[in-house]
RNA sequence: GGGGCGGUAGCUCAAUGGUAGAGCAUUGCCCUUUUAAGGCAAGGGUUCUGGGUUCGAGUCCCAGCCGCCUCACCA
């Protein structure tokens, strides 16, 4: 047997001696008079005197995180919500029966301990326990009490231990949802409304990455589950819910790495008679006010680096190439490169030379197939993603990779579109978006290819009319990541998605 | 998918190719103001799996599984 179901057992055994004793071994429910956090608020100021004089009667709970025991007395610490209380107990004030309860908790357990506040020799605020009733028993050991949980696959598959013996992890999550509060709260005050669209659709549109399938057995029919849900956003603005966000987890069937999850939370808005332009000042006032309501500050450190969310650069992605084009790769690309298809290749040939030398990146493949846009993009995200440290805008894009958004009205092949950078990421994706039906209908069959189905019944809301309108995309995962300092993006989400695990069962309840 | 690193007791970690260890945790005894409580004693191992080299493998080699990092994929 190992020691697990050893434990295990002993801990079972332990809920039946506890029964003999007149208690229940799970019980329904526990009146408890303060949280932790509140007399830690409230006492933290009283000396020894003045709780003995006004004695303070409390009923907390915790679980037990320290125990320590000391013949016919014992000492353990409470935590609940991060916050931790010691208790004092001793067979006088239990009783017999009480100290036999006592006699069988162990680390982990949840506990409810009623009692007066006192402070120890060493001067702790310290409960001192006059009845103890065990809520829970905890029958799997306890990770070590001083290293923790260190298993960093452990630490997601198992986060209930991470959240409890890591309390920096509980505090990732706590900024998380005061992120989540502050987005919500700011997008009411602009006066978006809130909606949820499909995550499960008959086409996965709105971006260019492989979906998950699945199948709807009534219907008989494919539904993917979604990789955006902009289609759906611009229905309901050409439907004049003019100002919309959603909040929601994306799918995407693609690689897993410290920046991708194959679910992750993705806060798409757009606002009618708005354009990139807006769209680009207020997301700027966005995430410096984010930053400040999540960390208190718009300097955010990152990696070793601080962050400065207070502005955010600007800058071209045509300008990305020359300003990141490095010395090993030759000359630099002319300021109008991008112009001329030769000089365009060049510049691909150069960087590819660069690339394979060095060692310093990919290739990129097949110049000649591509088109021009395609190149320039693919020599952007090549030269300049990882330099993009500070907040940056990087703003107009290639037509070809932007097949939703709206032409500039003196450069056809450019579109008004931006994404932001920020810790070397992309984090957020807006445009004016393209409501002209026939020209969205053309750029959706170049790219599906001739036979392929498009979506056309978002064509058709587009032929009913959209209003000009600019939309966004933000990705919370990374911007958590980027305000709280996170290596990976497993650490921002709860449930990262991991190989399955079997399970061991502990060979329980007396077999 | 390529490359690099790793997998040893419940947890955190040691161990020149030569008897697998420590701290915490667990069990028993002692202990009524401790706090990583303390003292005495005990139990606990498929060293990820399978092959190979060797008198002898946790250690070296090969294959596989799993994880992390990185590159690729990913508007």
């Amino acid at each position: 047997m190992s020691l697990d179901q050893e434990i295990y057992q002993q801990r079972r055994a332990k809920l039946g001696e506890l029964q003999a004793l007149g208690a229940a071994a799970y019980p329904h429910h526990y009146a408890a008079t303060h949280r932790l956090a509140e007399i830690a608020a409230e006492y933290s100021g009283w000396d020894a005197e003045r709780l003995e004089r006004d004695r303070i009667h409390v009923k907390v709970t915790g679980r037990i995180m320290t125990l320590r025991g000391h013949g016919k007395a014992g000492f353990a610490h409470l935590q609940q919500a991060g916050e931790r209380l010691q208790i004092y107990v001793r067979q006088d004030a239990l009783g017999e029966t009480g100290f036999a309860v006592w006699k069988l908790v162990d680390l982990g357990d949840w506990l409810g301990v009623e009692g007066y506040l006192f402070r120890t020799r060493t001067g702790e605020l310290t409960v001192h326990a006059e009845k103890i009733e065990l809520l829970a028993k905890a029958c799997r050991p306890w990770p070590e009490k001083w290293h923790g949980l260190q298993d960093i696959e452990r630490r997601y598959r198992q986060r209930y231990l991470d959240l409890t013996v890591n309390l920096e992890s509980r505090a990732i999550f706590l900024r998380r949802d005061r992120l989540m509060r502050f987005l919500r709260e700011a997008f009411q005050q602009r006066g978006y409304l809130e909606v949820e669209t499909p995550m499960m659709q008959p086409m996965a549109g709105g971006a260019a990455a492989r979906p998950f399938v699945t199948h709807h057995h009534a219907l008989d029919i494919p539904l993917y589950l979604r990789i955006a849900p902009e289609l759906y956003l611009k229905r309901l603005v050409a439907g004049g819910l003019e100002r919309v966000f959603e909040i929601n987890r994306n799918f995407r069937n693609e690689g897993i790495s410290t920046r991708h999850n194959p679910e992750f939370t993705m806060l798409e808005f757009y606002e009618a008679f708005s354009d990139y332009r807006a769209l680009m000042s207020w997301s700027e006032q966005l995430l410096a006010s984010a930053a400040r309501a999540v960390t208190g500050s718009e300097q955010v450190t990152f990696h070793g680096q601080t962050l400065d969310f207070s502005q955010c650069q600007r800058l071209s992605l045509r300008e990305g190439v020359p300003r990141f084009w490095p010395v090993a790769a030759g000359p630099k690309p002319g300021p109008e490169f991008w112009a001329d298809r030769s000089q365009l290749e060049a510049a691909v040939a150069a960087y590819n030379r660069y690339a394979a030398t060095a060692g310093a990146g990919a290739p990129i493949p097949s110049p000649s197939g591509a088109d021009a846009g395609e190149l320039v993009m693919a020599l952007f995200e090549n030269l300049a993603e990882e330099h993009l440290v500070q907040p940056t805008i990087v703003y107009d894009f290639p037509l070809s990779v932007s097949p939703l958004a709206k032409s500039k009205p003196d450069e056809p092949d450019w579109v008004e579109r931006f994404e932001i950078y920020a810790g070397g990421m992309e984090i957020a994706n807006g445009y004016s978006e393209l409501n002209d039906p026939e020209e969205q209908e053309r750029r959706f069959r170049q790219q599906a290819g001739a036979d392929a189905a498009i979506d056309s019944d978002y064509v058709r809301a587009l032929e009913y009319g959209m209003p000009p309108t600019a939309g966004e995309g933000i990705g919370i995962d990374r911007l958590v990541m980027l305000l709280t300092d996170a290596a990976s993006i497993r650490d921002v989400i709860l449930f990262p998605l991991q190989r399955p695990e079997t399970v061991a069962e502990p060979e329980g309840l007396g077999g």
